[in-house]
DNA sequence: CGGATTTGACCAGCGC
DNA sequence: GCGCTGGTCAAATCCG
């Protein structure tokens, strides 16, 4: 029995070191992340005259929970790494914004199938890409194409930002709602997905 | 029953 | 010109 506590003891210590150490990591890619995208942000204003979604996109991203992780934009395009489930086989990554699946392909340098969306909302451009990415199973990227020139979707008016996006899309068996924002020991397991990630695609 | 998803077909762009 | 590949369409199917 004591022997078990003794055990215990030490793996939660060594979870502990662990958890320091995410932390530091977490840090530093947040202030990476930041960085790009006051980066970002200064290069729109200097060519920009109609950006208002795309202000809003980035300001989306910025909110978004740790699903949303890594946000690369150029010009008219957006990527984004997003942590999802093995099962989620659908590829749908909750935003805030309602997407209507029109299509899915196998790519040449990737087996997992890539899936196109379009925003739902009428006279909304806006179009995604979503495929599950290489290394890391448990991601996917997704490419965003266009500018919403709508807010977030009125379907999620009531709740706060953060669920919001974890509801986006309506009809996918959406994750656990609680999963990206309560539990922390697993939101910094993830993280460390995250970081790693994050570092791999910066550095 | 209406809206969303699936999936095969089709089309356009690109490299050879 | 041809074949390959990514992107889109649209009919069929599914689901709430």
């Amino acid at each position: 029995m004591d022997s078990k506590v003794e055990c215990l003891q030490t793996e939660l210590e060594k979870l502990r070191k662990e958890n320091e150490a995410l932390k530091l990591m977490l840090k530093v890619v947040s202030i990476k992340n930041l960085v790009s995208q006051v980066d970002v942000c200064s290069r729109d204003h200097r060519h920009d005259q109609n950006d208002e979604g795309s202000r809003s996109e980035r300001a989306n991203l910025k909110v978004s929970p740790p699903a949303l992780a890594l946000a690369l934009e150029t010009s008219s395009t957006t990527q984004a790494y997003a942590r999802t489930t093995f099962k989620d086989q659908a590829l749908m990554v909750k935003d805030g914004y309602k997407w209507r699946k029109y299509g899915q392909k196998i790519t040449k340098d990737n087996q997992s199938p890539r899936a196109y969306f379009k925003c739902s909302s009428p006279g909304c451009p806006v179009k995604k890409k979503v495929q599950r990415s290489l290394e890391n199973k448990s991601m996917v990227i997704v490419t965003y194409d266009g500018h919403h020139n709508h807010n977030h979707n009125h379907e999620n008016a009531s709740p706060p930002p953060l669920s919001s996006s974890q509801r986006g899309s309506s009809s996918s068996p959406p994750l656990p709602v609680e999963t990206n924002r309560v539990a922390l020991p697993m939101s910094l397991n993830l993280d460390l997905t995250l970081s790693r990630h994050a570092d791999d695609h910066k550095l």
